[in-house]
DNA sequence: CGAGTTATTAAGACCAGGTCCTAAGAGGAA
DNA sequence: TTCCTCTTAGGACCTGGTCTTAATAACTCG
């Protein structure tokens, strides 16, 4: 940033930048730009640009909001047997709206949901995803019948879980899967790296 | 909170409440305690929990990174035409590692992420995960074939965009599929709506 | 060229939400 | 009662701003 850029060039760089990185601060991109801070502070303010820490609270809150809403919504079924790091299971009674109506099938959907939702509660996180996952759809499922899903840990690798995943209607295996889930990291994790103060 | 609680049992329940609400100030969880604002200090001292704006830093930059790292692996495929918002189509190339030894039959992850991959590249934004996915494997996928895929965005609800997918090998389909992907917003997107500084 | 306008810079008061330090008061146990 | 722990209060200082005033530099136009 040696030569100077004229303002519209230099705004429209600046909102790259700080969607690019958005925990930059006004001193770190004044410097980025050679300019004043006073400067970067005009040039945000007539972009509509919070601050830097407005914008990390946005950020952490829309992620927050959406994956905690995201793991909301993905809770189906009922959780019977739930051991946090190890397995468990859960049943979802399939009703005539999770089908096709013409079929009476149920949509994939809902199979997958229910699992999802299985191997996400598996893991002793406040806020997880699924990443990945390898899914197959063995059989249909008729609406009214009721989805036995059974779920087991199979390793951990750093803040990712690998679950395996089996669904059961009367017995017989309609779908198996395989979901990779994504813990992002807290404070509470890393309390437990730096001890216990109590206890 | 009209009762004082003892020391241990309130830092438990702080811990609680900080992984659940983790944009609460000093201040607020002073009141919600019924405590002074330098005994929370003491407590999240000893407890290792940092401040607010340390916390909120910390989820946005875990979900920032960790998404676009899950973006980012998430590119499978080669990207041939794609119009954001409205469609485009990948093509992958199959090679012996993403099939089963014995058969020779794509593993249907590779399959899903591709499709997935495609999806989640026709949404404008930085920042972006598949919330739900219906997927329909169909055939089978040989090593070595190359897969065709194409998919086309249905709807946009807010920040959801859902996206109908269809891989094909040699003009056959062996895979359909149908993502909600998310955006999660940014200031970019509230620049949008309230106007232009500059036309 | 000069006048007017825009852009840039600087300085200061003040804010929010802390960290760090010192010290006094309250409460409980031996 | 003494001793210890916990709680509270106050102050200095920090970071990263917002808001205001004002001076200077650069640019544009007649």
């Amino acid at each position: 940033m040696v030569r100077r850029m004229n303002k519209k060039k230099r705004q429209e760089k600046l909102m790259e930048l700080v969607n690019q990185q958005p925990f930059l601060t006004d001193e770190e991109l004044a410097e980025q730009f050679g300019v004043s801070v006073q400067t970067i502070r005009l040039d945000r303010l007539e972009l509509s640009i919070p601050e830097m820490r407005e914008r990390t609270k946005a950020l952490a809150e829309a992620a927050y909001g959406q994956l905690r809403a995201m793991s909301g919504q993905e809770l189906v079924g009922q959780l019977l047997d739930v051991e946090l790091g190890k397995g468990g299971s859960s049943l979802l009674k399939t009703t005539e709206e999770m089908g096709f109506s013409k079929t009476k099938v149920i949509r994939g959907h809902h199979i997958f949901a229910q699992a999802n939702s299985l191997a996400v509660a598996l893991v002793d996180s406040p806020v997880v995803f699924t990443a990945t996952a390898e899914i197959h759809f063995l059989h249909p499922v008729y609406s009214g019948e009721s989805i036995f899903c059974q779920a087991e840990v199979v390793s951990v690798n750093g803040n990712r879980t690998l679950v395996e995943v089996k669904s059961k209607v009367s017995g017989r295996e309609v779908f198996a899967g395989r979901f990779e889930v994504v813990a992002i990291e807290t404070w509470d994790a890393a309390r437990g790296e730096t001890g216990n103060p109590e206890g």
